[in-house]
DNA sequence: TCCTGCCCATAAACCCAGCTTATGCCCTCA
DNA sequence: TGAGGGCATAAGCTGGGTTTATGGGCAGGA
C-alpha cells in the first residue's frame, strides 16, 4: 500500500519555502471567523434577514445577531446593513461573503470526502481511487452525486493502481479510478479526464521569461524537482522523455515539490490539478513545452464485463467527459 | 458607487438551484472540524509530532492531543499514528490533510482580503480594484506580497472603473485595477491578466453534447442567462456580438447566474474566474465557441505619468504576466 | 388611527468545547 | 540507567456561543 504520499516528507521544504511572515499571529484561526459564522453570513446574504438565516441554521435570532456582530468586530468591517425590514450586505460585506463562500465550498468538499472515508461498511457505493483522483476530483464528484441522489452513501478507499484493481476483482469495490499509462489486467475502463503535467518555475527563474517553448531535449537535460521514482507523475515524465528525467531533488509529496519550486530551487514538473492558487497568484509560472505532451489519462475502471450499474453508474455518468 | 453586486439578488435562484439535500444536517460546520483544528492537523503533518505542532501554534501538547483526538472522533477516521517517537499521518489522514489544506488556503485568502478591507487608514499601500479582481485575484496577490514584504499594510477599496479612477486621481489610492474594454481617461495602464468569458450549460443541456463549436450567430440568437445590463461581463458580450445578446433571465450577481445555470435553466455566459469547482465537478460544462472571442483585459492603472513606486511597484510586479 | 407582524438589539443565565496545569508511562539513545 | 522527547489522562477553569425574555422601530391592513 505504498505510503508514497508521506506527509512528513514536507518538513524541510515547507520551512524552506516562502512562509516568511506566517508565524506572525501564530495561526490564522484567530483572524478568520469560524466556519459556522461564515456559513451564517452566506445564509444572511441569501435570505436577506438575520432571523431567517438563524432559522435556517437551526439557531435563534439573537444568536445569529450576536455572531454576525462579533464577526464584524473581529474583522473590523461592517458587513450588513440592518433595517427594520431586513438586512442587506454592505459593499464590503458582499466582498467578504464572496471570499467566505470559497472557504465554505472547500469545507463542503472536505466534508464529502471525509464522509466517504468513514462509512466503509454497508454503503451503497464503494469506490476505490488513486491518490490524485481521490484528492482533487472525487470530492467534487461526490458533492454532485449527493445533489442528484441524496441518499447514496459512498465509501472511499484510496490506493495505487494495483490496490484499486485488487479491490475491484475481489468484489470489495463497485467502481475504481486509476491514473497512469496502463490499465490493470482484468479491468475495463473509460477515460474520465486527462491530467496534464506542467513545467513550472518560480517567477524569478530564467525560464519564466522565455518566449520560445521548451524542447524535450532541454527538459531532459535540466535537473528538475520531481516526485520520487515510481510515482505516477514520474512515470509519465520518464515515458515522455524516454526514461531520461534528471532529478535535482526527489520529494515524496506533491506539496513538497510545490513548496520547493516556489522557493526558487528550480523547475518542477507537476500535475495541473495540484496547481490552482499558485498559478493564479503567480507564485509559480508555467513554461510552455514545444514537442512534448505530458498527458495522462484518468480512467474509471471495473471488472471486465461487469458494467457498472446502480449508484456506480450514477457516479460514472457524472464523471464521463472529454474535458 | 453602483451596488451592482447585490447579494440579495441571489435569493430565488440559489433556492431554485440544486441544493437538494443540503439542508439535511443543517450546516456543514457541525461535520467539519474548525479551522483551528485543521490548521493543527497541517502542522502535525508538517512537523511530525503533536507536541511540536502544539508549540508552533502556541498551545500546550495536551490541548493538541485532545483536539486531534476529538477530530478523529468527529470524522470517524484515524488520522495519525502515534508512537513514542512522534506522529505520522495514516493513509486516510494524508488524504484528509490534503483536503484540509484547501480549506485553510481559502481561509488564508479570506484573511488577506479582510485585512486589506479593514486597514483603510495609514496603510502603506492603498489599492482600488474592480469587483471581479478584488474577489478572485487580489487575495492571492496579497498573500504573495505578504510573503515578499511582510510589513506592507495594504488597504483595499472595491468599486467600478469610475470609482477606481476617481480614487486614483484624488490621490486616495496608490494603485488601481480595472476590468473592461476601455481605460478611464487620465490613467496609464498595463494589462495584468485576461479574463475569458465562457459559455456554460448544465450537463443535461443539448449544447453540452455538441461537437461543433458554437457560432456567434447561434449565440446571439439564443436567450442566455446573463448578468444585468451595465455589468462588466455583459458589456464584453454585447460588444463581441454587436449589442445583440438576448437575455433569458437577468441576474444581479455572478453567483446567481451560476446557480441558475446549474439548475438547468439554460446556457449562461460567465467569467472563467468564477468557474472553478463547477467545471471540475461537471456541474457545468463549457461550450466551445467558433468565431467569437470573449476576452477582456484586466489592467493595473495609475495616474498618467506617475509610475507606481515603492509598495505599489512591488504589488504590480507580482501581477504582471501574460497568462 | 391602532393593531398585528416582522425585523433587530439587549440583558441575564447557562453550557460545554477547548484550554492549562499536573502527572504518568513509553520508548530511545548516550 | 538516567535523560529527554513523545503521548495520554485527569481535574479545574474560562469564555464564546447559546437560549429565553423582553423591548423598540417600521410597515401595512382594518
Amino acid at each position: 500500500m505504498g505510503r508514497t504520499e508521506s506527509a512528513t516528507g514536507n518538513t524541510e521544504h515547507e520551512a524552506a519555502a516562502g512562509r516568511g511572515g506566517e508565524t506572525a499571529g501564530s495561526g490564522i484561526a484567530h483572524r478568520v471567523p469560524e466556519l459556522g459564522a461564515l456559513e451564517l453570513l452566506l445564509a444572511v446574504a441569501r435570505l436577506g434577514s438575520l432571523g431567517r438565516a438563524a432559522r435556517e441554521l437551526g439557531i435563534t435570532q439573537p444568536a445569529a445577531s450576536s455572531r454576525i456582530r462579533s464577526m464584524e468586530r473581529q474583522l473590523g468591517v461592517a458587513l450588513v446593513d440592518r433595517s427594520p425590514r431586513g438586512s442587506r450586505l454592505t459593499d464590503e460585506g458582499a466582498l467578504v461573503t464572496d471570499w467566505a463562500r470559497r472557504v465554505v465550498e472547500a469545507a463542503e468538499a472536505f466534508d464529502a470526502g471525509a464522509q466517504a472515508l468513514r462509512d466503509r461498511r454497508d454503503s451503497r457505493l464503494r469506490v476505490a481511487a488513486s491518490m490524485t483522483i481521490a484528492e482533487y476530483l472525487l470530492p467534487g464528484w461526490l458533492i454532485a452525486l449527493r445533489a442528484q441522489r441524496p441518499d447514496t452513501a459512498v465509501s472511499l478507499l484510496a490506493g495505487n493502481s494495483a490496490a484499486v484493481a485488487e479491490r475491484l476483482l475481489a468484489g470489495e469495490a463497485d467502481l475504481g479510478f486509476v491514473e497512469g499509462l496502463s490499465v490493470p489486467v482484468g479491468l475495463d475502463s473509460v477515460v474520465v479526464a486527462r491530467d496534464r503535467l506542467i513545467v513550472v518555475t518560480a517567477p524569478g527563474h530564467p525560464w519564466a521569461r522565455r518566449r520560445a517553448p521548451l524542447s524535450a531535449g532541454e527538459l531532459a537535460a535540466t535537473p528538475l524537482i520531481l516526485r520520487e521514482e515510481g510515482s505516477g507523475t514520474r512515470q509519465v515524465l520518464d515515458a515522455a522523455l524516454g526514461g531520461l528525467a534528471r532529478p535535482l531533488i526527489e520529494l515524496s509529496s506533491t506539496t513538497a515539490v510545490k513548496a520547493s519550486a516556489v522557493s526558487g530551487a528550480g523547475p518542477a514538473v507537476l500535475s495541473e490539478l495540484a496547481l490552482g492558487e499558485e498559478l493564479s497568484a503567480r507564485r509559480l509560472v508555467t513554461v510552455e513545452l514545444a514537442d512534448v505532451r505530458l498527458d495522462r489519462a484518468l480512467r474509471a475502471v471495473w471488472p471486465t464485463g461487469h458494467r457498472p450499474t446502480g449508484p456506480a453508474r450514477d457516479l460514472l455518468s457524472l464523471t464521463r467527459a472529454f474535458h
